[in-house]
DNA sequence: CTCTAATTGGTCAATCTTGACTATTCAATA
DNA sequence: TATTGAATAGTCAAGATTGACCAATTAGAG
């Protein structure tokens, strides 16, 4: 029997997936979920604050988690989410299928590669030098996140792709700059 | 003298450099712009249509390029666009500004990663290798793709670039995976 | 003790995105 | 010569996203 009112169904992504995940090991509230989120996932996945609660309240909709409002003190009220049964199970389905799936990526910063030949060479040069030092800089950061004690197994792994992936670019892009520095490429 | 009438303002990203890009070489109709977007650089950007028409409505409307109709047969009318002076101006600014950014990568698939060790090691580990298979797919037909007779050297670049990311990733899921197969990794 | 800044906890209107749809034309096949 | 399928050329409403905003509380400086 379809449903009387029908929501509107769920992304099945990976902002679902980490939700549910972040609620599988204890209850939390949304500015928590956040929090954690922000503080540190930022360079794992890009999860605004309006979305992440918006997302909370489909979930709920959905039955994969129930919320009761708790009182703090005296500060506004907030609702704290569980995972339902439901709930646990849509989680260990959808992170099966993301595990086993590889997204395509799509690198930010691309295009402006396709056109740069329309800079005077010196622009194109100055600028490629100023992304290069950003990226050595990111890279070191990330390092540097990298080896803070205390960054349980579970969140180390996706840093340490990042940084892999991050050290590819830098690679990719020192020898681009190298090129251009030896003016190998076409005006 | 502020806008009477004030548009809100252009995404200062990526997509709007792709456009006015291919613009500046040639007038092109919209119909023309989705379908190379589609055949050449559905790896490098996702724009899908409907937002690429979108986007050239407003560019239109900040007179960064202009069109006229255009009769083809007995086709429907299209809409020719072509570079205006201030377009080819903000190009050229926005490409200076994007080349020399280096964007945070964020990388999809990685939630998964998070919290796969609450999947039994079995269902895990089958997975993982799944994905592994996804990804040398990948890197063999970008490979493929970049040997392509008739590639020119702009193009060749962001899929250069990808290549060396993707085959990172490759690296870093391997190893992963071999760790996984080697049961060193807790339930 | 007062003032400021940061944190807490969240909402909302305005904008952006996209799957689905329209409608015609051309090419090839049966 | 129907008929089917792909290419042409876009449009639109429904849903997704987010920057800006609100309002209270607590911490810390002076």
């Amino acid at each position: 029997m379809a449903d009387l009112i029908s929501l509107p169904a769920l992304p099945d992504d990976e902002r679902v997936l980490l939700l549910l995940g972040l609620l599988s090991a204890q209850e939390r509230h949304g500015y928590e979920i956040n929090d954690f989120i922000s503080r540190q996932l930022g360079c794992v996945i890009d999860l605004k604050k309006a979305t992440a609660y918006q997302l909370l309240d489909r979930l709920e909709q959905h039955a994969l988690i129930a919320s009761h409002p708790a009182q703090h003190g005296a500060r506004p009220t907030r609702k704290v989410y569980r995972l339902t049964e439901a709930g646990h199970a849509h989680f260990l389905e959808l992170l099966k299928a993301r595990l086993a799936h590889e997204e395509v990526l799509i690198l930010p910063g691309s295009v402006s590669l396709i056109f740069c030949e329309h800079l005077p060479a010196a622009e194109r040069l100055m600028a490629a030098q100023e992304r290069l030092a950003q990226l050595e800089a990111r890279v070191a950061m990330q390092e540097r996140l990298l080896e803070l004690p205390g960054l349980p197994q579970s969140m180390k792994r996706p840093k340490t792709r990042l940084l892999a992936l991050t050290r590819a670019d830098l690679e990719w892009l020192r020898g681009w700059v190298g090129e251009l520095e030896r003016g190998e490429v076409a005006p």
